[in-house]
RNA sequence: GUCCCCAUCGUCUAGAGGCCUAGGACCCCACUCUUUCAAGGUGGUAACACGGGUUCGAAUCCCGUUGGGGACGCCA
């Protein structure tokens, strides 16, 4: 049987980063076992449902690399299909019309829970004669769910889940409007998809005994079930806005990787051995249910910042400055022109491996493309006292006489501070701060390399003033 | 309220009865390297929720307690 996997978002908002952990799993395990991966819009609901929501979702996972194998299916394509499963129940006898409204419904919930009982449907047109039917309502339709016995289902990833059937109702698969219920029509799509394995999120869990109803009284085959845990915030409750971000396209405004992401991902909630860092072929090779906890994961930050500089610090130098110019290009202070990139370009590698999100990168950069003067921070002005002046000015002019190479200048400096019995750091300190207006870069010999002769011996003089 | 699920350092996890003096990663703290900051290296703090069993032996199996989460719609 070859495996076949979906991810089935509802489009009323954006990617959650908890969405797109799914997507990532059903994504691993299908290749992991050679099958399909594929996408369903669960877009029913056309109150909430919205274009623009469809285009994030699709451009997030896009974004994350977990595109489906085929375009993906809209849900509300297949009403009809949806509606003609239902009435062939009804024909078999497994589901009946039901002629309560939604008032009567509402007071039968509120009456169970003021006398303790769970509130659910008590069945009253089960067994009903439709002739008794109250004219002039629209009825919708019911599953015939079993009364006795228990349901029992064996996950992939909670184990063995059994209830009484005695806590399942006759849920309504068919509205009075004639479209789908969300438990009928993931079912009847499943099914027609041909999907061996849902791999969802544990809030699911306990619909899964009402969906496994519509399997059986089709006499379908049912697919093999992986509950995986939810991402919770830092403090244990569900993972929301006031955690900060949650939207997959937040991330990558706050200058995160998607391989990190994904990386991150992968690792809230699996775990094999002391794996840590894993690719994306590396954890196609790894992935499987088995590795996966059952136990909800909190949401860190700190981690995937350390995991995302892990990438940076390895990532395409060039990736890299087509990234950060486009960060540096939003800034108005900033002339980001052809000057810029060259000097971005040279010193990339020395860059990266100081950052730990594009963001910082992109602020750790700005200085190579800011015009002169350049503003100084506090540290970086303290270090430019009147000694320091007078030292970075003769530093200037003994720079000035030689060839501009990170080699050259790095050994006419290390000349120069012997020669005044000067620490290096005492020298290279205050020329950080000339040239980066702060007093931490990359090797500064470095710096002044990529910022070139012309620009360097320049922002050296205006911190000698 | 009812049902379902879960429970190892602060966080993510390894651990399938003896290999556990409970391992790794992140965070934090030292030291080291060093022109700064990072990175790297070395070391350190830190956990089996609790109570009963089962067993020669339990983080691992069973029961209970507590705590957390989820589901109970003509939403998805």
């Amino acid at each position: 049987m070859t495996v076949v996997t979906r991810f089935a978002p509802s489009p009323t908002g954006f990617l959650h980063i908890g969405g797109a952990r799914t997507a990532l799993f059903n994504l691993l395990f299908s290749r992991h076992h050679g099958g399909k991966y594929l996408l369903r819009i669960e877009d029913t609901d056309k109150q909430r449902s919205t274009a623009e929501a469809v285009q994030q979702i699709l451009d997030s996972l896009a974004w994350l690399d977990l595109s489906p194998d085929e375009p993906p299916l809209f849900q509300s394509t297949r009403e009809a299909r949806h509606a003609e499963v239902a009435h062939q129940m009804l024909a078999a006898g497994r589901a009946y019309f039901c002629y309560c409204t939604p008032e009567e419904l509402q007071q039968m919930r509120e009456r169970a829970i003021k006398e303790g009982r769970p509130p659910r449907y008590d069945g009253r047109w089960r067994d009903r004669d439709p002739k008794e039917a109250p004219p002039g309502i629209k009825p919708a339709i019911r599953i015939k769910a079993p009364r006795e016995g228990e349901t029992v289902v064996e996950d992939l990833v909670q184990g063995t889940v059994r209830v009484a059937n005695t806590e399942l109702d006759d849920m309504i698969i068919l509205r009075s409007d004639g479209t789908p219920t969300y438990l009928h029509a993931v079912v009847v799509d499943d099914h027609d998809m041909g999907i061996t394995h849902v791999i969802r999120g544990d809030d699911h869990l306990t619909n899964t005994f009402r969906q496994v109803q519509v399997y059986r009284a089709m006499g379908w085959d049912e697919p093999r079930f992986g509950h995986i845990p939810l991402i919770h915030g830092a403090d244990g409750s569900k993972l929301s806005k006031r955690h900060g971000a949650v939207s997959v396209l937040e991330f990558r405004e706050m200058g995160y990787l998607p391989e990190a992401v994904c990386n991150y991902l992968l690792r809230l909630g699996w775990g094999h051995g002391d794996a840590e860092i894993l690719d994306r072929d590396e954890a196609i090779r790894l992935f499987d249910t088995d590795g996966v906890g059952r136990g909800a994961a909190r949401f860190d930050f700190a981690k995937l910042t350390a995991l995302n500089a892990h990438y940076l610090r390895k990532a395409d130098p060039a990736r890299l400055v087509r990234e950060t110019l486009e960060r540096l290009a939003r800034r108005t202070e900033l002339a980001v022109g052809a000057h810029a990139k060259a000097r971005l370009a040279a010193l990339m590698p020395g860059l990266q491996e100081r950052a730990r999100t594009l963001a910082e990168l992109a602020d750790s950069a700005a200085f190579l493309a800011h015009p002169r003067p350049l503003p100084m921070d506090a540290k970086a002005r303290a270090q430019l006292t009147p000694e320091a002046k007078i030292a970075l000015r003769e530093l200037g002019a003994a720079l000035g006489a030689t060839d501009w190479s990170v080699a050259a200048l790095e050994a006419a400096t290390r000349a120069f501070a012997e020669s005044r019995a000067m620490k290096l750091g005492a020298v290279a300190q205050p020329l950080r701060a000339a040239l980066t207006g702060s007093t931490q870069s990359p090797p500064i010999f470095d710096v002044l390399g990529a910022l070139g002769r012309e620009e360097g011996l320049a922002r050296i003089e205006d911190a000698a003033r």
